[in-house]
DNA sequence: GAGCACACTTAGAACTCTGACT
DNA sequence: AGTCAGAGTTCTAAGTGTGCTC
């Protein structure tokens, strides 16, 4: 986003100048004797770092052509997209709003100040307990004291909500898409929601100053206490947080103030940290009707500001609250963290809403920035954010039409190069060999981009975030060539900090022609210089666009993702296999992508304790089973005996009340033994699938970048109900895949 | 064609809630 | 009833990519 205007790293700037003068020459590659060796294969799948994970670990992909459906405009059944002229659906046809259906209304308490608000009539605990269920989980709880009925009735009731959500479902996905450009016809909102005031500090709680009391200014006591309240926080431990702090803070002050406040390290917030402590905790032992009044405050906040109207039908707004003031939390060595994120006044804000709308009114006494009625753009509300200067925001939810359009646009993209790849594989191959040094780095580039998933890598400007890099904008020192490594040859080792300063850490084999340019590349250049320093994501995307509308960089990420998931779905499910192995199959195929995008989590600091709690659980089922397993045994041995006895008796009553009761008793022996079996093997999958997840996330690929009706095609295939494998809301977000989408579906 | 502005998607962390277990 | 882990949700930073201006 807007690396726009502000302060430019001169060094960066220099070094972005020549690039740009050397893009614009047009030398050529010296000779480079190659050949291709490997076939080409793709995409390549890092090695996860905690296990193996034999099952997913290398998705080669053997591209199917097929004579696929590359129209989004939709041949499938249902797909016929005619619309209605604009009209009215109206009325209770709120798409999924209906209050009951939103469990998700669940707010954070960061408002809690303004709970003191009328409160509303909302979901009671029942009717938020059958949404709940309606989660589809557990049906049935095992709570005691429910009559058949009473199970029955809610059974009912929660089919009924179900039925009762579908048909309110905006079904849009039938409906013909709007000419070019144009995203609505009507919007109507009521603004952002903006965060409650700053509450001065009560007089018992001081900052000291060199160890005197200080009564600060409001504006500097405020910034002072977003200091304190993030004392627990690593960040406030590093030096570039705290100078950048610390000269904001400074700007906040009164003269006197910062006459006198010269050094951070003589600051004491001790007291306004431990208020803040105590404001915490006071919210976890709230009482029930505490706890329900801040939770009802919150709901109100929803429902005036959540929803709005587009063309007739309401929508969740995805982020409907202006962000609060605070210090700025950058990801990484972020030259910026630590600075103060302002607060947002309406004067900021810029509305965008239908003309023939009801303009939202600003907050009592104040204005905004300006209202806007531009219906080629998806916002509601924008404003400038004042660390980067870049533009902020307020959007619909995932699971509106606008979202789901443009996902669906997004998939359909990938489908079709699906279609072309391999046209485009042979070209950046011959590529390889060009007398263009350019092109030969756009070839290598590509062929990065296409076999590992790598982002784009835009260009950034130096000091106004961390260095982190994608492909374009990868660097001499982020790569090491080996000739032979491991038993391969050609092998490149990539190690930079891609987005969110993620490290990516990859040995890769390569085809020689590729290891010879890079070879080539590398020559004269030091570990800072840019790799590929005739090339820029802008020139990488025009080349793919001529090749096939639609085409840039991304859609390699989305459209290797979603191959990958599809085969290894493939390779992983077994029919006869049951639901926990179903499942545990689908994650792995899952995992296969995730561990392609490289998308990695902070193993969760409970891991251990949480992996060696379930250990135990295992052990102690094997122990149970072992016992029941003995006692099995004990049984049957009875029960011979007893037979044998009643034989001996000829059949009298007795010996043949016994045995029957011995017979029960093996029975009863049966059924454990097979209910603890079951059970352990359900821990033991759940075991796997954690230690395999542990630092591997699976949500981002699932939410961004797997055609979900990949999935949907493969729950039907298989008998695996979809709310198995994705929750409510994701439901929700992929409706419309899961309305299409039929067995025989294929990406 | 460089530089910027803008709009939008993608990302992991932080926070909140729920339900299983004791 | 209380605890706690994991699931779900929210938050907002950090990317991508296009089109306009000079």
């Amino acid at each position: 986003m807007g690396r726009q205007k502000g302060a430019k790293g001169e060094g960066k700037a220099k070094q972005k100048a020549t690039k740009q003068k050397r893009l614009s020459g047009n030398d050529s590659a010296g000779a480079v004797g190659d050949e291709n060796k490997n076939s080409m294969s793709s995409p390549q799948v890092k090695t996860p770092k905690t296990e193996p994970l034999k099952s997913a670990s290398s998705p080669r992909e053997s591209v199917k052509q097929g004579p696929e459906n590359d129209d989004f405009a939709a041949k499938k059944k249902g797909l016929k997209r005619k619309r209605i002229k604009d009209e009215p659906t109206e009325g209770p046809s709120h798409s999924t709003a209906t209050p009951t259906s939103k469990k998700k209304n669940k707010r954070n308490g960061q408002e809690e100040e303004t709970a003191g608000e009328p409160q509303r009539k909302k979901p009671t605990k029942r009717e938020g307990k059958v949404a709940k269920k309606e989660e589809g989980e557990h049906p049935v709880s095992k709570k005691p004291k429910k009559t058949k009925e009473e199970i029955t009735e809610a059974r009912l009731l929660k089919i009924k909500l179900k039925e009762e959500e579908e048909r309110s479902r905006w079904r849009w996905w039938e409906e013909e898409k709007y000419e070019d450009g144009v995203k609505w016809k009507f919007l109507e909102h009521n603004g952002p929601f903006f965060p409650p005031k700053y509450e001065p500090l009560p007089d018992n709680v001081n900052f000291y100053y060199a160890g005197k009391k200080v009564k600060l200014s409001l504006a500097a006591e405020e910034v002072g206490l977003f200091f304190a309240q993030m004392l627990d926080h690593d960040y406030t431990t590093k030096k570039v947080f705290r100078e950048n702090f610390f000269t904001d803070w400074r700007k906040e002050m009164s003269d006197e103030e910062r006459m006198l406040i010269k050094d951070l390290d003589k600051c004491d917030f001790k007291e306004l940290h431990a208020m803040h402590t105590a404001k915490v905790e006071a919210r976890k032992l709230m009482t029930k009707e505490g706890k329900l009044a801040v939770k009802e405050a919150n709901q109100k906040i929803v429902d005036d500001f959540g929803y709005c109207l587009l063309d007739h039908h309401r929508e969740r707004i995805g982020n409907f609250k202006i962000e609060p003031p605070g210090l700025f939390r950058g990801r990484g060595e972020h030259p910026k963290q630590g600075m103060l994120k302002k607060r947002i006044q309406p004067e900021h804000v810029i509305i965008n809403c239908s003309k023939e709308s009801r303009i939202p009114v600003a907050p009592a006494g104040h204005h905004w920035k300006m209202v806007r009625h531009d219906n080629t753009v998806t916002w509601l509300a924008s404003w400038t954010e004042n660390i980067q200067g870049s533009i902020k925001y307020i959007m619909l939810n995932a699971n509106s039409k606008l979202k789901g359009e443009k996902d669906w646009e997004k998939y359909e993209i990938a489908r079709k190069l699906k279609s072309c790849v391999d046209n485009i594989r042979y070209q950046y191959t011959q590529d390889l060999k060009s007398k263009q040094m350019k092109t030969r780095q756009r070839a290598v580039a590509l062929y990065f981009i296409d076999k590992l998933a790598l982002r784009a890598g835009n260009e950034k400007e130096e000091g106004e975030s961390a260095d982190t890099v994608g492909c374009c904008s990868l660097r001499v020192e982020h790569i090491t060539l080996h000739e032979k490594l491991d038993g391969n040859e050609c092998v490149v080792e990539f190690d930079f900090l891609g987005k969110d300063s993620i490290r990516y850490y990859n040995k890769v084999p390569v085809i020689s022609k590729v290891f010879k340019n890079l070879r080539l590349f590398l020559e004269n250049k030091s570990p800072g210089d840019d790799l590929f320093d005739r090339l820029s994501t802008t020139l990488m995307n025009k080349h793919l666009s001529s090749l096939m509308p639609g085409l840039s960089a991304k859609v390699f990420r989305t459209y290797n993702a979603s191959i990958t998931l599809q085969q290894q779905l493939k390779e992983l499910t077994n029919k006869s296999d049951n639901m926990p192995a179903k499942l545990l199959s689908y994650n792995r195929a899952n995992r296969a992508v995730a561990i392609l995008c490289n998308h990695q989590r902070a193993p969760p600091k409970t891991f251990d304790q949480s992996m060696a709690n379930l250990q135990a659980k295992i052990d102690a089922r094997k122990e149970q089973l072992s016992l029941a397993k003995t006692e099995l045994k004990q049984a049957k041995k009875e029960a011979k005996t007893e037979v044998k006895t009643e034989a001996k008796n000829k059949g009298s009553p007795d010996s043949k009340l016994q045995t029957s009761v011995s017979q029960r008793l093996v029975e009863r022996k049966k059924a454990a033994v097979q209910r603890y079996e079951e059970q352990l093997l359900k821990m033991e999958v759940q075991a796997t699938d954690r230690e395999e997840n542990k630092q591997i996330a699976l949500g981002t690929s699932k939410l961004n970048y797997l055609d979900p009706r990949i999935s949907v095609a493969w729950c039907n295939n298989n008998v695996v109900p979809v709310d198995k494998i994705y929750n409510k809301s994701q439901r929700d977000k992929f409706a419309w895949a899961i309305d299409m989408t039929e067995a025989d579906f294929e990406f």
